[in-house]
DNA sequence: GATGAGCGG
């Protein structure tokens, strides 16, 4: 075991060999683009590219974490500056763990139900097929959707073929006795739902009351918002327009009362009004065009 | 001055 001084890692090598260099810049909108080259399933290879917005968050790091990097490099890196060298070292973005109910825990590979799947997307690929009534738009624009989308469950139990001659009609309590659950708000397509239809088809979130609110801050965030409409009444929803690629705020925010008589009051009281050193102009919302 | 993202392969 005397051996040669071999400074590389084997790492390097397979490196060097496989991949052209990759790259990771940060350019002057504060963008990271990272590129990398690999191989595919194909033996292809693949160049990557990603664009990662800067983060917003203040500190992202822990204390003492903060503390550590300002050690002085050492060993092989010695004398190096302080920070990681990106070529040398891949540093992680900050993943967000988010747990939900119904979450599967190392799902595995694809029942044999995905092929199907997989083969009515290839048949029809880069085609549009409605899920619902096959139709070449999206399901989310199917004309049929109010009709179709709560049968979609009811047919399990029912036998696809009557559900779909009489649609309107009721399939309703039928569907209880499936045995397969049905959440209340789907239950009776006919009659019943008529009471629920608040939540789900075509109105719901979207008619609430909404302001537009322009003239904030690039960074005003979506709390600042909430905290400022908050004593009017119950805010449903904020929505802060931003761009895109920088997260920088284009302005413009929209905010969603629960209540049409609180958004009222908060444009009657906002309107006008310095808020960040802007003057705040605060009015009624267009409804977005057609989304149904 | 400015009227939303994303869903769906």
């Amino acid at each position: 075991m005397a051996a040669s001084t071999q400074k590389t890692s084997w790492a390097d090598d397979v490196d060097e060999l496989e991949h052209p260099k990759n790259e990771d810049f940060i350019d002057e909108n504060g963008i990271r683009t990272v590129v990398e080259y690999t191989v595919n399933d194909e033996g292809k290879k693949v160049k990557i590219t990603r664009r990662i917005k800067r983060t917003l968050q203040k500190s992202i790091v822990e204390h003492t974490v903060a503390e550590r990097q300002k050690w002085a490099k050492f060993g092989a890196e010695k004398g190096k500056k302080a920070g990681p060298d990106r070529a040398t070292t891949t540093v992680g973005e900050n993943v967000a763990l988010k747990l939900s109910a119904g979450n599967k825990v190392g799902e595995a590979e694809p029942a044999p139900e995905e092929n199907v799947k997989q083969q009515l997307a290839r048949a029809g690929a880069g085609k549009v097929v409605c899920r619902l009534c096959k139709g070449d738009h999206f399901t989310a624009k199917c004309p049929y959707k109010d009709t179709l989308a709560g049968l979609e469950t009811a047919d399990a139990g029912l036998g696809d073929d009557d559900a779909l001659h009489e649609p309107a009609a009721a399939p309703a309590v039928g569907a209880a006795s499936s045995g397969k659950y049905v959440p209340p708000s789907m239950r009776g397509a006919g009659g019943a739902r008529v009471a629920g239809e608040s939540m789900r088809g075509s109105s719901g979130r979207d008619d609430l009351p909404t302001l537009r609110v322009t003239n904030i801050s690039e960074d005003t965030q979506e709390n600042d918002l909430r905290e400022l409409f908050g004593i009017f009444g119950r805010v449903a929803r904020v929505y802060v327009g931003r761009d895109r690629e920088t997260g920088y705020g284009k302005g413009f925010a929209f905010v969603s009362f629960e209540d049409r008589a609180a958004a009222q009051k908060a444009i009657d009281k906002v309107h006008g009004k310095g808020y960040d050193n802007l003057i705040l102009s605060v009015q009624w919302s267009q409804p977005r065009p057609e989304q149904r």
